[in-house]
DNA sequence: CCTCGACCTTCCGCTCAGTGGAAGCATAGG
DNA sequence: CCTATGCTTCCACTGAGCGGAAGGTCGAGG
């Protein structure tokens, strides 16, 4: 009736799912009342859904009454095939990368033009980072971003080359620049960032590929990267190596 | 109207949960028709809920007609508090841990009379185990089930006690032998097992308190133990020690 | 102490979204 | 070719879901 696109979003399950997105990084707790606001659904009814998927277990309320994910969902999370093959082959390589680095490793893939952290490794004594699995950033402003970003289709770069948001004063916001840097990147193997999204954090970054194609990219963050960067680099590309053998063609 | 203990199960948010937790380990993708008889929805029901969570994103279809727990089901898993602030604070000791002994590490929690992994990290050098994070294994059968066992109420020991169902020849069975391990794991302050659940792989483990509370348990899994266990309690100890010092009471 | 406001919970009669049997397709195997 | 198996579409009936409104609860402010 009020000019929709066509038949939708007003189904019990639809609702149902736009209660449980009403939930996000910013915020993984809330009241009924900023549910029922968020999933835009009138609160009685956000209040016999919100009931019904409690009982069920995919929310839980907490001690203060606001409500958060529960743990079927998590559970569901994990059977998802999101890269599965990929982080399950990843992970070793990721685990002796840190050990041989003591840096925070990270693997991620492009997801329309972000990044989307798909594991990460952080040690207590490596340089502190915002990333999380799960998170998604913008792609120019990461070194696995970069890497994804010079290899990915001219469509997805002229797009993304189009917004350059500044994330620090650092960040690369020329598109000229970004673009000569994306050359470098695919030339060289590698890509650099140097607090353009962390002040104080450096990163490098390598492809790692299946076959001919660039299916993910694998970095580490360093507070400097000046003094170790040619070490980072090939411990860097022989994990990806590694990985691209094991995942094949 | 079947003797059900009260209204329950009819609603479509039931059924639409009923259809994603068809899904497990087991079974991560299901066609329609299998979908349908796990979930115990008619058929062309399940068709049109169905249908209707893909273009969601919470189930995905695969290229030979399956289906798959969605992206937006993994997205929203990771915002769940699933002990997630153990899981944030152990994750750098578990990562020292395995630089400092290349063997599988575990944390896990007790989930009713199950172990439950919360995260793993795994070399390619390490002995194979089939956890993954989220598998529920037996208490009885694995180093961090006995410590989460030995720590846990009376009324929990118990029930655990009157069924222990072998995984391997190996594995406990008489409820006398257990118990008296169980009593030397909480004088100790460590626990072992020995081709209990997958033979050629033993399993050192720890309790990892919150003031007084066990509130997990921190293992590792290696072909032997004989030559150095001192070395992998202690080491296992420090880093538990860590964690709880860093959780606070 | 009472009042007001913000928020959560419960109620209930109307109505239309959801239901599911059945028929129609698409493949695969005998 | 026919039969079996599994997926998709259809549609008329009906009770599950809807949501406005009334009733609670809690806490701050007068």
């Amino acid at each position: 009736m009020a000019g929709n696109t066509s038949r939708e979003g007003a189904g019990v399950v639809s609702r149902a799912m736009a209660i449980l997105t009403a939930f996000d990084e910013a915020h993984p707790r809330l009241p009924l009342g900023e549910l029922s606001r968020r999933a835009d659904v009138p609160l009685s009814t956000t209040h016999r859904i919100v009931g019904e998927l409690v009982r069920l277990g995919a929310l839980a309320r907490t001690e203060t009454g606001d409500y958060v994910i529960g743990r079927l969902i998590w559970d569901l999370g994990l059977l998802s095939p999101v890269h599965s093959d990929l982080r399950e082959v990843a992970s070793p390589f990721l685990q002796d990368l840190y050990a041989g680095t003591l840096a925070t490793v990270h693997l991620a893939v492009r997801d329309g033009s972000r990044v989307l952290y798909l594991d990460r490794v952080t040690g207590k004594r490596s340089v502190p980072v915002v990333s999380r699995v799960g998170t998604r950033l913008p792609l120019h402003a990461t070194g696995v971003g970069k890497v994804l970003l010079a290899h990915a289709p001219a469509d997805v770069q002229q797009r993304v080359l189009r917004r350059l948001t500044p994330v620090t004063p650092y960040t690369v916001t020329q598109p000229g620049r970004l673009r000569a840097q994306l050359v470098a990147v695919v030339a060289d193997g590698y890509a650099t960032t140097s607090g353009e999204m962390t002040i104080g954090a450096c990163s490098v970054a390598v492809p790692v590929r299946s076959g001919p194609d660039v299916v993910a990219a694998l970095g580490v963050v360093v507070s400097s990267i000046r003094r170790d960067r040619p070490r980072l680099v090939s411990a860097l590309q022989v994990a990806a190596h590694a990985i691209s053998r094991t995942l094949g063609p």
